[in-house]
DNA sequence: TACTAATCGAGACGGTACGTCTGGTCTTGTC
DNA sequence: GACAAGACCAGACGTACCGTCTCGATTAGTA
């Protein structure tokens, strides 16, 4: 595991395999106990890990959760390039949903977003790592295709976005109804009358 | 909701001035101190009101902060029925985004969604009290629309709706964005090409 | 107490059935389930009584106690002054004693004790409306014994009356041994050497 | 009690510091405000200490005044053994007094004697680790003095023992009269004649 | 037969302490 | 020096009891 050839530092080296157990078991309490029984001391007895380590590593309960969501959606990253415009942001918006569908991804988010509500610090972190991202695509990919003459050309991208995305937010965090691929088609497909242009 | 004609229980009855106390105290520090400083005792004490009281009549802070956002919209009911679909539709909007951007409305609605994310009951509760009567009435003047030939006749009512309301709220959790009735009015407009039905 | 001959005032008359039935409640409340279940909202309860109407005529629940107790030993008052100094003496100790074997004057003197720990004014109402009397007529008895020649001249008689009076109070409320006539008999006996004397 | 060559059982280690302080402040407030002022919460804050800290090492507020009485008396246990069997028992009988005498140790006493009337346990605990343990060192020393003939053969030790305890007590809870050395003193020789054998 | 005034049951109220819980920090001894 | 264990502080939580207060409904005596 150690470099053999470089120069250890005396002292144990920061254990991998604590902090594995810690995101572990926080997704796991969460998934099964839920939102309440999500407490740091429960997180610590659960990961077999004292509570120092995970105050050593996490400035506090939103950043584990923070890093437990990275870590449910890292694998999915990355959109696909082809098809026209319609057919490429109906892949985006399917990706965000099959993550909201999934209790790995949804559940922390859904935490965060709550923590957020009250911590203007965590919102920003929230904003900028995890929302701003989508966004920027989305927003690239519809201006592409406004440019191209796809789409049309006095298209209010901001309103768009906020429709789109905030359709699976709603439903994830108001409503609570299920967000699946097949209602991200419902939901491009339905709006699709307000993006393409008018030949 | 009460019989006015009821036969009244004996016993002193229930104090409006306590009550009133609680919700403005209730509401005033979540707009001064925001959602951190609302504690149950600084409530009772900022009421000049006893803890006791307050857990008489509400069984948490959640059911506090569901009073207090019902008072503060209550006045503010009822839609226009004046004008075309999307103008009284654009109105309808304009009326809920006019109530995002009021603190005192605002800040106890984030409040409870933010809380009712880790508790069911009350997110049931606030589907029901709050939110089903403005996707009732949105859903009801589309579908008349619909109807009427105004709208299109394969409109996807739910993604509409879940669009138009999903943009607000999302503005108001997650992008923080300004949602003023301008923004209703651009958001209206900018999805009114997938509304209407096309000659 | 009130004075038969003055003006009445008009209105509804003091109720006393009430009355009885507060103390009776308390009483019964102390036998069953402890001085831990002796609430003022239970014993309004549990007597069919408003609090208002116990606090019309009690100043306090140790007031309440006091009547009680005052109830469960009226009809037992008064000493019987025939045979020899020690022979009357045992009389007034197998009183007392026996009204300690009673759980209706235990429990309620009990109380008050406890309760007088923390209550210098109950302190001194309890001393002088129940213990002062006895002490009383126990220092009458046995001065007039010395008097008589019958007990020693050089008897110090407030310590006699503390160790007597104080043996009964000791298993009342610490050691927690029955106090009974019998026990009463065994005291006078083994203390008289140190009363009577010697020829 | 604990074995001090027992494996430690990791973690930090309990703090003394905080234990002390705790019984000190506890003691203090007794001390100089009284029974009533007598909170968890004062107690806490006057010892710089949290509540929880409390609750972690006493399950209760009488618990806690039993280890304060303990930590007032420790230092004055044992009896000297030296002179005759009237000698001896004076100097027992003086210590008790002497303990009594002094707020430190009285103030905590009374409020447990107290507590103890509604609560079972603390009547039980407080009877074996402090009243019985007096007894059984007066019931020793006046059993050896009957088997040495310096009593009366035919004495009843548990009767002698309830009136000379009984008698501080008395003046302790009910008459509140003091309780000094020299009370003690003349209590023992009042009651010498019931104890001595006679010639 | 009204009128008057004190009583009553019911129960809401302010105040205050309780004992519990959680978040986040600090202190040991061990690896 | 990182770690497990767990003690620690701060402070909010929801509950319990006390003694006070308002209601509307009785219940005498008075007019």
């Amino acid at each position: 595991m150690t470099d053999p050839g470089k120069a250890r530092r005396p002292g144990r080296p920061r254990s991998e395999r604590s902090q594995r157990a810690v995101l572990t078991a926080a997704l796991e309490l969460l998934t099964d106990q839920g939102l309440q029984a999500l407490t740091m001391d429960d997180i610590a007895a659960h990961a077999g890990v004292s509570k120092n380590t995970i105050y050593r590593w996490w400035p506090n309960k939103a950043a584990v959760l923070m890093d437990a969501f990275a870590d449910a959606i890292s694998p999915r990253m990355g959109f696909p390039d082809e098809g026209d415009a319609i057919t490429r942001l109906r892949a985006q918006v399917r990706r965000v949903a099959q993550l909201m569908s999934e209790p790995r991804a949804r559940l922390p988010f859904v935490a965060l977003v709550a923590a957020s509500q009250h911590d203007a610090e965590l919102a920003t972190a929230l904003r900028e790592r995890f929302v701003a991202d989508r966004r920027a695509a989305a927003h690239q990919l519809i201006a592409a295709a406004v440019e191209a003459g796809e789409f049309a050309p006095d298209l209010d991208i901001e309103v768009i976005i906020d429709a789109i995305y905030g359709a699976l937010y709603y439903r994830l965090l108001v409503s609570r109804a299920p967000v699946t691929p097949d209602y991200a088609d419902r939901l491009v497909d339905g709006l699709a009358p307000a993006l393409l242009a008018t030949a």
